[in-house]
DNA sequence: ACGTTCATGTAAAGAGTTACATGATTAC
DNA sequence: GTAATCATGTAACTCTTTACATGAACGT
């Protein structure tokens, strides 16, 4: 029961590219899929663990240039079957889980100063991450020729500028609206705020 | 440790709004805030029951019309207080976590045609949602004038609008890219596919 | 008869987060 | 000296999903 994590197929994603030490592969996601997907190293070690148990990776303890002493693992022809049986698979649906949307949805319980902090704060946020995807964006168009990857890398960095760009517009449209609102004083505002 | 869970203060929200069963809760958040939040029985029963233990909530067993036995729940001041306590608490980070982009990070290990297959799917449901978006809009613009609430859900109903046809951009953007690729053979195709 | 809806729950399993615990090296 | 980085892990806890279990009423 309970849904299939997809965190051993994203850490043979990263291993498929260069064998690498659980400790990196934390730091490689963060300069990298970050932005979709996220582990600890609580999930981390332990799926490392287990997917050499299950034979679809390899580990070799080398001594850094630091001398200290590291676990490297690499991806075995096992993993990468497991990994493109993995991508090739029907794509899961996808949810738009928000805070900001469910605190919005009961909005009537707080002042609309309140609700107008919070989309403030939420355009602010998708203001900050529009720029590290132009960041993104550029590093990658100097990459492209490189390898295919790259490409696809683009596109999931244009996904997220047309989606964050979504984001401030419907702020400003809501923002507005609410302005408007509390201008006209038309019984917006919670009863007892 | 671990996040707490959004699941009571969404449950109480409903309450807010008039008593109901444990039932009624599911059924009345797939026909409103399904697409936003989502709520099994195996959270709703125990999350109940925890409630009202801690005086949130108060339960009546009652006869329904049906005679059958049910457990009618309405929140207490104390829940409501809490209720608007969460509402009014900083919005939580948005992430962007989908199969879709995680599967396309990693489209370098299937064929480009498998690529297109993925996008054209979520293509697709993104559409499919955008008709629902568009229900809801109507029934709901019909209502404005009914209660403050209609005005918060309709802001909800288009962020869902603005977000989904950004993805169907992205996607028509996506899929031209691929195709153009893939008629150019310049090497996009995964080895061995 | 049979399927659907109303109605309430429990159990099992796994996923994910956070904190804790340890220790070496490197840079300032 | 001290803070940061490299490096590996465990433990506790909560959340979430799925399946199971039960049963009455109502419509066709």
């Amino acid at each position: 029961m309970a849904k299939e994590s997809k965190s051993r197929y994203v850490i043979l994603g990263l291993l498929a590219h260069e064998p690498m030490t659980g400790y990196f592969i934390k730091k490689k996601m963060e300069s990298s899929i970050s932005n979709f997907y996220a582990l600890s190293y609580g999930q981390i070690y332990p799926e490392l663990t287990r997917l050499e148990k299950q034979g679809f990776v390899v580990m070799k303890s080398e001594i850094g240039e630091n001398s200290v002493l590291r676990k490297v693992y690499s991806i075995t022809a096992a993993g990468h079957a497991l990994l493109q049986e993995w991508i090739a698979r029907p794509v899961e649906e996808e949810k738009i889980h928000y805070d900001i949307l469910l605190k919005l949805f009961f909005g009537g319980h707080i002042s609309v100063d309140q609700n107008i902090d919070h989309i403030k704060a939420f355009r602010s946020r998708a203001a900050a991450k529009l720029e590290v995807f132009a960041e993104y964006e550029a590093t990658l168009k100097l990459l492209l020729g490189d390898s295919v990857d790259h490409a696809y890398y683009l596109l999931t960095v244009v996904f997220g500028q047309k989606t964050y760009k979504a984001y401030i517009e419907w702020a400003d449209y809501a923002l507005e609206h609410l302005c408007n609102y509390k201008q006209r004083g038309d019984g917006y505002e919670a009863a007892g705020n």
